[in-house]
RNA sequence: GGCCUGUUGGUGAAGCGGUUAACACAUUGCCCUCUCAAGGCAACAUUCAUGGGUUCAAGUCCCAUACAGGUCACCA
């Protein structure tokens, strides 16, 4: 019996030769230098922060380089596929910018012509090299059962020797093929491993573009390839695709650093060349002391609906993570202020090769709240608005009420060279300007009170805004006017009109101009902090004005 | 436990044999003809986990120790 028809009979039914798959994967015409690479997630539904990191960086390095960047989904593990998980994937990383030149485009459909790109959709592909190992007596059928499995691990970890499938635990390793034909025929259940050539004390090097180079034991463990179900184990998977598939760069988390040597030893047994690995440190969080990277079970903001729902832009959230991709994006930004990350050269060099960095919160929310900064007040309603549809219904009524009133507010302090930024994400925006409108006002004035600083007596509060409204106040007056006037009326009653006057004085004074524009202030907004009091005051309006001014008295 | 990686201020970090150890966030203080926001200025690591070594010179190179993270499935 030859080689080739004893693979024929561990892998039956088998459509091409590897032969044939070769030819229908021919090399990519693109320019010199250009990366190759993808995005290769599970198909669990669910994008998390670090995942949306690598897909984000293997796109801008195939980008940079005119290369191709494709999404390959990889559901060989089929318990954990989740219906829809595809859509899932791609919508959510489409809202955040990230699209694929190549690969899958939804839940059925692809682009490219090294499809398909679901790997269960390529079983036949995956079993015609794994013949080609049996044939070149690289790989062979075994048989050890769960239980046989457990004993085996259980044994090695009570004598504290190295776990796995390796030297005289690799049972079947052996077997002639008669022997192993005649326990398939017994019906016997088997899988495919690797006829591991390697010794655990022969070091190999390995080369990181991020790490560098390392030094680590060569795999000695027959891994297995085929699972019982006949479709491929990760490994075996990604060495066959990414050689098909011309991939030129492997961009993942390091979480696979481990697994590298194994790979490599993959890619060479089955004749490839292998590509060059970055591995990206985790993102990782704080929990009461202990270091460790965001999980998806334990920390709602591992996953990007998270940030999404709380508000911050995915803008701002993409800027983030291009200064945890590169610590010099940081800088570059600052030198480039309308600079777009699409112009920003990453490299791999400058990526972190430290074991994680800690997900730094107030970093983000100071990045989200300079986007903001940044907005036009119509996209600031807009994207408060789209926020208020989904998340607050109240406020979304208000916003769709009054338009133009809200961008005016919005607008407060914005178009100037350095735009006041109170909105660390949509969410706060209600909480900055709910006084602004009536029915706002009305409903939560007595829930918040009125937040009065040093003057608190409210015949005294009364006669500054009596005074004020009837004496001073005019609807019509230009921001100097009205401010003098503000200064008269502390005088008038007693207070400094001048800060400079208090400060050097502050016994001759009841107090300062910024007491009576604080008894304006919250009289009218409950808050002692807002925004420019003339511009409130001036999309208030006197009725509206007198209203408050009434409702204090 | 084995293997791999890492350890610079509260946080993210720059640093690649000779620097006052960048920068950003946070914090604190001061300033800025109304508060806040913003902005300006300033403070914040006598020291780069610890201990040895190499060197005229070390955060930077080497060795050990400690600690942290990752990984050791018919999961990816």
């Amino acid at each position: 019996m030859t080689n080739k028809e004893y693979a024929d009979l561990l892998l039956p039914g088998v459509e091409h030769t590897w032969e044939e798959y070769e030819a229908m994967y021919p090399e990519r015409d693109l320019p010199e230098g250009a990366i190759v690479t993808r995005y290769a997630p599970s198909p669990t539904g669910f994008v998390h922060i670090g995942a949306l990191l690598v897909s984000f960086l293997a796109g801008r390095f195939a980008a940079q380089t005119n290369g191709v960047n494709f999404l390959r989904i990889e559901d060989t593990d089929q318990e954990r596929s989740v219906e829809n998980g595809i859509s899932g994937i791609i919508n959510s990383l489409n809202s955040f910018g990230i699209t694929f030149d190549e690969g899958q485009m939804s839940e059925t459909e692809y682009k490219g012509n090294y499809g398909p790109y679901i790997q269960t959709e390529r079983g036949d592909i995956y079993k015609a090299y794994a013949k080609k190992l049996i044939e070149e007596d690289k790989a062979y059928a075994s048989f050890l059962s769960k239980e046989e499995l457990d004993k085996i691990r259980e044994e090695q970890s009570k004598s504290k020797q190295r776990l796995g499938i390796y030297g005289r635990y690799a049972k079947d390793r052996n077997l002639s093929k008669e022997e192993t034909l005649e326990r398939i025929n017994n019906g016997e259940s088997y899988i495919i491993r690797i006829k591991s050539p390697g010794s655990f004390f022969n070091k190999i090097k390995v080369n990181d573009l991020i790490k560098g180079t390392m030094e680590m034991p060569e795999n000695d463990i027959d891994e297995v390839i085929i699972k019982s179900d006949g479709i491929p184990t990760y490994h075996f998977a990604h060495a066959v695709d990414d050689h098909l598939m011309h991939t030129t760069h492997v961009i993942r988390g390091d979480e696979w650093l481990s697994s590298l040597s194994k790979h490599i030893q993959l890619f060479e047994m089955l004749g490839f060349k292998a590509p060059k690995y970055a591995h990206i440190a985790p993102l990782t969080k704080n929990d009461n002391g202990t270091i460790r990277k965001l999980s998806k079970r334990k920390d709602p903001e591992a996953s990007v609906d998270y940030f999404t729902e709380d508000g911050v832009p995915k803008e701002a959230i993409m800027l983030y993570l291009a200064t945890v991709a590169n610590s010099n994006f940081e800088g570059w930004l600052d030198q480039n202020p309308n600079g777009k990350i699409e112009d920003f050269k990453f490299e791999f060099k400058k990526c972190s090769s430290s074991s994680g960095s800690l997900f730094d919160l107030p970093k983000l929310y100071n990045i989200s709240k300079n986007f903001i900064s940044k907005l036009t007040k119509d996209e600031v309603y807009n994207r408060t608005l789209e926020y208020a549809t989904k998340y607050d219904e109240e406020f979304k009524d208000i916003l769709e009420k009054y338009p133009e009133y809200s961008k005016d507010i919005f607008n407060i302090e914005r178009e100037q060279k350095k735009p006041r930024k109170d909105y660390e994400k949509f969410s706060d925006v209600k909480g900055q300007v709910w006084y602004m409108y009536d029915e706002l006002f009305d409903k939560y004035v007595s829930e918040y009170g009125y937040d009065y600083q040093s003057i608190t007596d409210i015949n005294e509060i009364k006669n500054i805004i009596n005074t004020y409204i009837e004496k001073y106040y005019n609807e019509n007056d230009d921001k100097d006017t009205w401010f003098n006037k503000v200064k008269e009326l502390s005088e008038e009653l007693g207070y400094a009109g001048n800060m400079k006057d208090y400060k050097e004085n502050p016994d001759n004074y009841k107090g300062s101009v910024a007491d009576v524009s604080t008894v304006i202030r919250v009289s009218l907004t409950t808050r002692s902090q807002t925004p420019d009091l003339y511009e409130i005051l001036k999309l208030l309006g006197k009725e509206r004005i007198k209203n408050r001014f009434d409702i204090v008295k």
